[in-house]
RNA sequence: GCCCAGAUAGCUCAGUCGGUAGAGCAAGAGACUGAAAAUCUCUGUGUCGCUGGUUCGAUUCCGGCUCUGGGCA
């Protein structure tokens, strides 16, 4: 049975690091499961990997989308799958390395077989969703009681993603879920590493290493995609439009750098925000079985 | 030295016409099927500065003290 290693931790926990440790020893190759570093853009506050480490092993699946692109858990699932067949068809070991937590259970799971949603129906639900939301879930839920407990109003993502099926297909979203998950991947025995870490000291790894960031440009590079971006929208607008503002970090700075919040504000709200996302994390390997399931090594 | 204001949750503050208190943030717990560094849900936390007095009862009213702001000299 062929072996894919999975290192997962949260935000801070020395993933990188360690996975190409274990890559160097194992001859093996890393894969990125992080939904943020396969952007171009703001590789600092990304905490991508560097050129002298990417040089040191084989690393897939950074830095292939552009500030205006987005990626899926799907996608993700899709081209790692891929990167893994290629790698192990190489002799070697694949090694997937990332705090995205839902991109692992995809990739390790499946997912259910919904049809692809078209441009237009996305473009109507968006639309109904910004001018009339109440009215959105009303007819959402008048077609399938069961989603407004499943999926509540306050899930907004979730219940214009349950709409967009049923204005697709004419189907409940858990009508597909009722099906097998399709698998990505088969014939693969899957091994996960978690990394843990004392919550304070990695609270305190998260602020040394977003002063580090600062310290080495993360300020520059949000400048540059600030200029990329260009003067057609306002600093809020941007962060509505391109998905690659979801990076923590790149709002405070984008804020700081137009003078809206002051240097001290700006490295608080990203702090902060790093905490809640690390604190999401560790739930989320916590709890998560599948994931669980998995773990070899506690380190 | 005098006058004024303040002292309540980890922080910023509200409040109690006298019956031992509550918001926001922080913190903790949880959810998660094609936006996931996203999007959400839940939960506390207290010598109410110290010390006397009045009162059945004081964080609340009165006195003294301490500390912190501001003003006057």
């Amino acid at each position: 049975m062929r072996k894919v290693l999975i290192v997962a931790g949260p935000t801070a926990s020395g993933k990188s690091t360690y996975a190409i440790e274990k890559a160097k020893s194992i001859s093996g190759e890393i894969i990125n499961c992080d939904s943020m570093q396969v952007y171009t853009e703001l590789k600092i506050l990304t905490a991508h990997p560097t050129q002298d480490e990417m040089a040191s092993v084989p690393h897939k699946l950074f830095s292939y989308l552009q500030y205006d692109q987005q990626s899926n858990a799907a996608d993700w699932a899709r081209a790692a799958a891929s990167a893994i067949n290629e790698t192990l068809l190489a002799g070697r070991v694949p090694i997937v390395v990332g705090g995205t937590g839902l991109y692992i259970d995809t990739l390790i799971n499946g997912i259910s077989p919904v049809p692809a949603i078209s441009a237009a129906t996305r473009a109507v639900a968006n639309e109904l969703a910004k001018n009339d939301y109440s009215g959105l879930c009303s007819r959402l839920y008048a077609f399938d009681s069961r989603l407004e407990y499943l999926i509540p109003p306050e899930k907004r993502h979730q219940v214009i993603r349950a709409y967009e099926i049923f204005i697709e297909t004419g189907m409940s979203i858990l009508h597909f879920r009722s099906f097998p998950r399709v698998q990505f991947l088969r014939n693969v025995r899957y091994e996960c590493e978690l990394l843990e870490c004392e919550r304070s000291i990695l609270y305190r790894r998260i602020h040394e290493r977003f002063d580090r960031m600062l310290a080495v440009g993360a300020i520059e590079e949000v400048e540059q995609l600030l200029c990329k971006v260009g003067q057609k929208y306002s600093v809020r607008e941007m962060f509505t439009t391109f998905p690659i503002f979801k990076i923590i970090g790149a709002r405070e700075i984008a804020l700081y750098i137009n003078g809206l919040i002051s240097f001290e504000s700006m490295k608080q709200t990203a702090t902060t925000s790093l905490r809640h996302y690390a604190k999401r994390q560790i739930t989320w390997f916590k709890n998560n079985d599948s994931i669980r399931k998995l773990v070899r090594i506690g380190s």
